[in-house]
DNA sequence: AAATAAAAATTGATCAATCAATCATTTTTG
DNA sequence: CAAAAATGATTGATTGATCAATTTTTATTT
């Protein structure tokens, strides 16, 4: 192994460690001794890859923010069928994501909640909902006029989604099964329109 | 007034300060100077009123909880109607308390968010959420007799709805308007049931 | 291949700053 | 005056960041 792939493998071991440890015990209750112990390496090593313990944090939450941002963002290109079943594809596998990613979801959290303590991945958050209410807003237009979907705001029917994800993430906190997490796709899918036959999963 | 009455109000006094700045700041960052100067008591005073900076924190918690837990608990005896106009009443007082409590619900999903560091506080909210859905269980029931609710398990129909309740809350975490609150008094409905016409307040 | 030197990375002891809790002193109350 | 409450300076513990010493890696020369 080279040395460039070393510490490659070093500096995602170390954020993958910040990940978990920030997510369990907040920002300011996160020692940086106890990253470099649940990643491995020297209370030093820390520092030579992230200058201070705020540049950690902030990688933290915007490097998997990256990995999830498709989900959210290509809707048209990942999402097929009529609105109905678009929007269905759609909630199956962003809950999906939502279930897997507790620890990074339990971070982006901390930051929803303190807006003026991190201003910077606020509005970073932001944009990302943003986006997606405007990518979403397209497919809930054509819905309505099948006549499948609730009349009313797309936007606020895509806030109101964001909401139930972020707030199941919230309630079921400790929840490892599956189970709960499917079993709230029709209840995420009724944001959106009047629908009684469940998933077929 | 008589020296007992003053002391009730100055613990009133820092009791709200502790809930406004550990729900802007984390239990972590929040410092007892911070909270006294809040308050406009002495440092010292804190620790007359409460005997450590963690016993402050489950007063912050747990008095406020206390006003709020008959909106949730008394289901029965608050709302009325058929079960669609009581859930309709239900979300109508329960979202206006939610846009109105916006420091202690930001304190409360602190805790949600971290079982392992407030186990006893966790316990309690969590207690909170299953009183809720008992209440609400045979309203539910009733509604599905009667043909206007969805099928389904009325706990997770429950459950999706506190979830909503509490991902509202932090994705609107800085409006202070209840345009969006009453906005959102249609979605939570919508959990429940289909429905069509808005609210007419 | 082996030896050597230069550069880069690792390490943990040390330092400086922060802050919860204490407590001796002062002020207020009845 | 005596008891209670208020006050803020002091103390001890914690921890982010630094840095000098050590180890590892890479490049160069014999």
């Amino acid at each position: 192994m080279s040395r460039e792939e070393k510490m490659m493998k070093k500096r995602a071991a170390i954020l993958g460690a910040a990940v978990k440890t920030y997510s369990e015990n907040g920002f300011a209750e996160t020692t940086i001794s106890a990253i470099a112990k649940e990643a491995g390496v020297s209370f030093g090593s820390v520092f030579t890859y992230f200058a201070t313990k705020e540049v950690l944090f902030e990688a933290a939450i915007l490097e998997p923010l990256e990995e999830i941002k498709p989900y959210f963002s290509e809707i048209e290109e990942r999402y097929s069928g009529n609105p109905i079943e678009m929007v269905r594809n759609m909630i199956d596998c962003q809950l999906d994501v939502f279930a897997r990613n507790k620890d990074f979801l339990r971070l982006s959290q901390q930051v929803l909640a303190r807006p003026d303590r991190y201003p910077v991945l606020f509005a970073e958050l932001s944009a990302f909902v943003d986006v997606f209410a405007e990518r979403i807003y397209p497919v809930i237009e054509r819905g309505q006029k099948e006549g499948c979907f609730y009349e009313g705001s797309p936007v606020l029917m895509a806030q109101s989604y964001i909401s139930l994800l972020n707030g199941l993430r919230l309630t079921f906190i400790d929840d490892h099964t599956n189970l709960i997490w499917s079993n709230m796709k029709i209840q995420a899918l009724r944001l959106f329109g009047p629908v009684t036959e469940g998933w077929e999963s």
